[in-house]
DNA sequence: GCCAACGTTGGC
DNA sequence: GCCAACGTTGGC
């Protein structure tokens, strides 16, 4: 089992709007990086845990916990001309999107990148790095343990 | 709103 | 296949 980080605007979609879900679950839809499409297409399995983290937002950082649910699939948002996903050069037979779903587990009390920064045991998670803008990253299962045990 | 980082695009 | 231009991300 792997874990992982996946960053969501709060403004679209934050903790609370996926527990509010039907079922507690949602495609993670819209990824258009080929980086992170390929940790959901080749490395996400059932059971891997999720830490979700707000970005873009006054207080950026960790805010719950999720699991995948459903393995990847083509996202049906690339086909949708009406969509800001829309992809032209995505056809169904050769798709260039693809999402996993997500289901909610827990919020958690907010662990902010400030707080983050601060712990030398994190000093090497990739969303720390500088320039790092993937939205899926792995976390290492040290990484994890860690941040669970602050929470 | 600024700016650094970096992925993508497209002409050659 | 190179690389400049451009667009997007995201913390501050």
């Amino acid at each position: 089992m792997r874990y992982w980080l996946i960053k969501s605007e709060p403004s679209k979609l934050n903790i609370d709007d996926l527990a509010a879900m039907p079922g507690k679950t949602t495609p993670w839809f819209g990824i258009r990086n080929y980086q992170s499409r390929n940790f959901m297409r080749v490395q996400m399995a059932l059971n891997d845990l999720v830490f979700f983290y707000h970005s873009c937002c006054p207080q950026p950082g960790i805010v719950g916990v999720a699991e995948v649910t459903k393995l990847a699939y083509p996202d049906a948002t690339q086909f949708d001309i009406k969509s800001r996903y829309y992809d032209p050069k995505a056809t169904t037979q050769n798709p260039r999107w693809f999402n996993v779903e997500i289901t909610f587990i827990k919020k958690t009390r907010l662990v902010t990148i400030k707080e983050l920064r601060q712990y030398p045991a994190l000093a090497r998670m990739r969303i720390l790095q500088q320039g790092n803008r993937l939205s899926i990253t792995p976390v290492d299962p040290a990484e994890w343990k860690f941040i669970a045990g602050i929470l």
